[in-house]
DNA sequence: CGATTATTTGATTTCGGTCAAAGTAAGTGG
DNA sequence: CCACTTACTTTGACCGAAATCAAATAATCG
């Protein structure tokens, strides 16, 4: 039962998988913002009207910055959308530009070299992408679905993180979160049973998309950011046992969908109930 | 085939899994170092004796201070022992000191609630041991072999990071490594057969501990650091897959084993062609 | 040496993978 | 508007890699 992907690669079903919505005006919207548009107010005196409102600048890496900083950045910030499918970067190409992911979800994924696939990890707003100090990248980045970001080259952020140390210890704190999801995953990758890693991943994309989240709230709703195929690549299953095991969650009354991707759970704790931890 | 620990768990096979040689003096030798032993030396001047020649100093985070700043952490510094299955760090317990393993190897692993157990992570010296930045430990730290810390009081670490930021840099440094390393596992437990899994396994191990590594020789021999249990909750497997993997690696002649943990690897480029990437 | 723990080996079972086909949804062009 | 394509998902039958169950063998240590 191991090799899971595998077939799908040598089959039909990895080009399937591959399918991506016929590219409209593929990369679109690039806007090169200079700093000459500069709202005034009590909070965001002399920050870019690019960064005002941005989240990166609250939870992100940017709150680390100050008005003339940020400015200096902005300098050589770009933003741009992406539409789900599209690769942001390659495997073993060189990184020239960061990014911070401003809506939609990035997928991370590594591939074998007979073409098994496996996601090892989802990047939501206000999550920073890329890898310092080293230039060439060891996985894929792809946007999983229409994805904006703001980017800046990654010389220019290396060079603020000497001036502004801050910098550095929010993108240590950000890569810290990185590494403890990766870990859980590793306990689900390794340990956990298909229905449970269903139910875990679930969960997980409830709590990070679902706007109304929380401690409080009973029940969930949201959109799938990832296709049957994805979620298998990102559980090590296949296609097919995704589909059975959402299909058996369905059938006891934990979620229903809609349309294949939207996705409302009625009681968060049920669901979590089956994640098993 | 995911369970996996699960019947361990349930089964006698947890207890034995989990036996520890009968702790000696556990927690033995600790020495409380002051700064009153300084040798000079021309590369050497004011630098603790402590940290004389410690690896952490050349490849560690410690080579982000100078000799002031290694004075200063040396006073609330702890050189330790621990012997092979002492637990260094509880889950959900607070932790109050940092350390380097400075030789052996610390086991990081979590665990579902019916016992199931993932190693998601092995430290090798002069590797950080501890996550900033979060007093609460969400995994349990072990001692895989005999392992030598130095460790310090997080609030030391903490106070020094924000005196010199290269101490921060350095940090992330190590953390980014992790995470490549925990991806790169996420890619074995996901997608990899059992007989990958073990030959991607060994060869992570030579690479780390096999004094003579290099990309020149093409043998390498070292002591495994885990058990049969140990290499199964790293690898997502069962003890029981793990022999007949390595029986069969045996068979091939792609590997000789003596005493259980000692591995002679004729051919390293012969294990690399098992690993699947 | 004897007891305990680890590892290996064998027989059998099972979860999830593989193969095959049918069902759905969305878009395209006639 | 509808036939038609294409991608995507679900469902069913069957298979096999790894798990489980069981027992023998090897290593370690007092």
């Amino acid at each position: 039962m191991a090799p899971a992907s595998r077939t799908a690669a040598s089959s039909g079903q990895r080009g399937l998988r591959r399918y991506r919505a016929p590219a409209r005006v593929a990369g679109g919207r690039r806007e090169h913002y200079s700093c000459s548009i500069v709202r005034e107010d009590i909070h965001t005196t002399g920050i870019p009207a690019l960064c005002v409102s941005c989240e990166a600048r609250h939870r992100g890496i940017c709150g680390a910055l100050n008005a003339e900083q940020l400015l200096a950045l902005a300098k050589s910030t770009k933003r741009q959308k992406a539409e789900a499918g599209k690769e942001l970067v390659g495997d073993s190409t060189s990184v020239e530009r960061f990014s911070n992911v401003l809506s939609g979800v990035a997928k991370l994924t590594k591939t074998l070299s007979d073409g098994r696939q496996q996601i090892v990890g989802l990047q939501f707003a206000p999550d920073f992408l890329g890898r310092p100090f080293q230039s060439e990248s060891t996985l894929t980045v792809e946007a999983a679905t229409e994805v904006e970001l703001c980017s800046f080259p990654r010389q220019a952020l290396e060079r603020m993180m000497k001036e502004q140390p801050d910098l550095e210890h929010r993108l240590l704190e950000q890569k810290l979160r990185e590494l403890d999801q990766a870990r859980d995953w590793m306990v689900a990758l390794g340990r956990k049973t298909a229905a449970e890693k269903i139910a875990s991943f679930l969960l997980m994309i409830a709590r990070n998309i679902d706007p109304a989240a929380g401690p409080e709230r009973r029940d969930s709703t949201f959109e799938l950011p990832l296709s049957r195929a994805e979620i298998a690549d990102f559980l090590g299953l296949t296609i097919e046992t995704v589909s059975r095991q959402i299909t058996r969650l369905r059938g006891e009354n934990v979620i229903r969908i809609e349309n294949n991707r939207h996705v409302i759970v009625g009681d968060i704790g049920r669901l979590a109930a089956r994640a098993g931890d």
